[in-house]
DNA sequence: CGTCCGTGTAGAAGACTGTCAATATAGGCA
DNA sequence: TGCCTATATTGACAGTCTTCTACACGGACG
């Protein structure tokens, strides 16, 4: 799911501000950035984080919507693509859970370096 | 230009994985994010913010892309209303610096916390 | 085996976004 | 004053995104 045609999986470290960013890794940051550009999906992702044992079912996340079950199987599966999070069934239900290090690596991005005192 | 009508200028801390974020944070997380959504906008902050002196004014940005003046001038206005750059002319330029307490936020947010060990 | 429940997929309507050409504004300079 | 350069605004078009309803899949359980 991290080598194929998931784009924004696997994001070079550099913080923007460092240097000049080439075409290819602003297309990647800015496809990861897409997954964020929701507030849906941000409290998704939130919900999800921060559920006790870091996984979530589903059914647990529509109720915390006014959406529809289909709409929310939407912004997972976004958020699943951009490799924020991961999931697995398990029986009936299907658990989700954040992946650390891709939030990790766009906290990074986001970094400003101390300025050299040109 | 920091205080009115610009959502996304004054994001709350707290790392989405410590807690589920309220509507309104999210709202305003989401908004940041999705002017950071765009490759352009992505390469546009990054030049900025790596420019030497911190600024850089608007022609030296569009000869940087193929696309015309109103495109960036869009972009830029993008940016600049989700708080992450600002702007002032001087004489016939206008010049763009980036707002580092707007990145440093955003990064914040998407930090994960030590997961207590429960 | 059949039914129910949880989840995902397909297709469509409406709103939004990125881009451009054309035009406007604002400042320097002759 | 009048022209030229630099930047922003407007309006339009094509593409994408969010959301819904309707339906399909897959496992549990009687």
């Amino acid at each position: 799911m991290s080598k194929h045609g998931c784009s924004g999986a696997d994001i070079c470290c550099a913080p923007l501000a460092a240097a000049p960013v080439d075409v290819d890794q602003a297309a990647e940051v800015a496809a990861a950035f897409k997954a964020l550009s929701d507030p849906v999906r941000v409290r998704l992702l939130s919900l999800i984080a921060s559920h006790p044992g870091g996984e979530a079912y589903v059914n647990n996340l529509i109720s915390a919507f006014d959406l529809t079950g289909p709409t929310i199987s939407h912004h997972l599966r976004v958020l699943r693509q951009a490799g924020l999070i991961d999931c697995e069934r398990r029986g009936t239900w299907v658990f989700y859970w954040v992946v650390p290090a891709a939030l990790e690596r766009l906290s990074t991005v986001l970094t400003v370096p101390a300025r050299s005192p040109s």
